[in-house]
DNA sequence: CTTGACCCTGTACCATGGTACAGGCCTTAC
DNA sequence: GTAAGGCCTGTACCATGGTACAGGGTCAAG
């Protein structure tokens, strides 16, 4: 049987704040816990997980809503196969867009660096370079 | 020889508010552009450029300041190259980092939509498994 | 030569995603 | 049994990235 964990204890785990548990907790990305009888919020191994996803999610630039709506896709008794799948594909989608245009940017420093190499002056700024190409301009999904 | 534009026709061009701009110039990611005589800031088609970059950096996760960054590697006489070349290898060495954690995400994503498509019930949250091993990944390019 | 649409500076305000008390209740260790 | 720590709720505050006036000058059209 899984040890319980305080919030804490949590919060160590995830290395985050004791405070930003219960941020989360308030903002509806963390299910609201059982507590013990003193009133504690008792933790599980998965709650660490789901902290630290949403973490990187956000380094990733999702808001915490985008991040709540990737938490809530799953196939439950409640909830239609049909519509989850299509949810899913919006979200890949989503995410290729970004993949897409962080490829783009990583040629262009690329290119910086052989400039660099051959001791070529770059007289405008190169990174725009990004921009030349053809531009799609959505961002795919998010609200 | 290209017409000068207003921040009214900047901001039109890039898609932001005339705000905006000038918010991007006291913050340091617009350089100070030439004024007319009345003290109309004078803009020339760079500027359309640097701002779509800005907005297109921001929606992929990167704060203003790293952003900045990034507008501000280049090879001039005043830039060492070595330093220039050093700094871009450690800018894509990150978005190589964030490109690898959305390829996690999105494998995850097609595992649910499989899921799916089996009408298999994920009884865990799905997109935890993120987290799991950390696969060395194949190369990031969804071009 | 005025009206309306723009521009200027300056300051105030807003949403997001936390962070930091205050005031008080458990729990363990001495 | 008492002190140190951790937990509770609640409220206030903070940084980032804008957004929105207020009060005033500019310019082209009619």
């Amino acid at each position: 049987m899984p040890k319980d964990l305080l919030i804490g204890e949590l919060a160590d785990a995830a290395d985050v704040g004791v405070e930003t548990i219960r941020f989360y907790e308030r903002e509806g990305l963390l299910p609201e816990p059982p507590r013990s009888d003193a009133g504690y919020r008792l933790y599980n191994t998965e709650a660490v997980r789901r902290v630290r996803f949403i973490r990187k999610a956000k380094d990733l630039g999702f808001t915490l809503s985008e991040t709540k709506d990737l938490l809530e896709l799953r196939v439950t008794d409640g909830s239609a196969c049909d519509d989850v799948a299509e949810r899913t594909r919006r979200k890949i989608a989503a995410v290729e867009g970004r993949i897409r245009e962080l490829n783009r940017i990583r040629h262009v420093l690329h290119h910086l660096i052989d400039a660099c190499a051959n001791r070529v002056a770059t007289a405008e700024c190169p990174i725009l370079e990004i921009l030349e190409a053809h531009e799609p301009d959505e961002r795919g999904d998010a609200q």
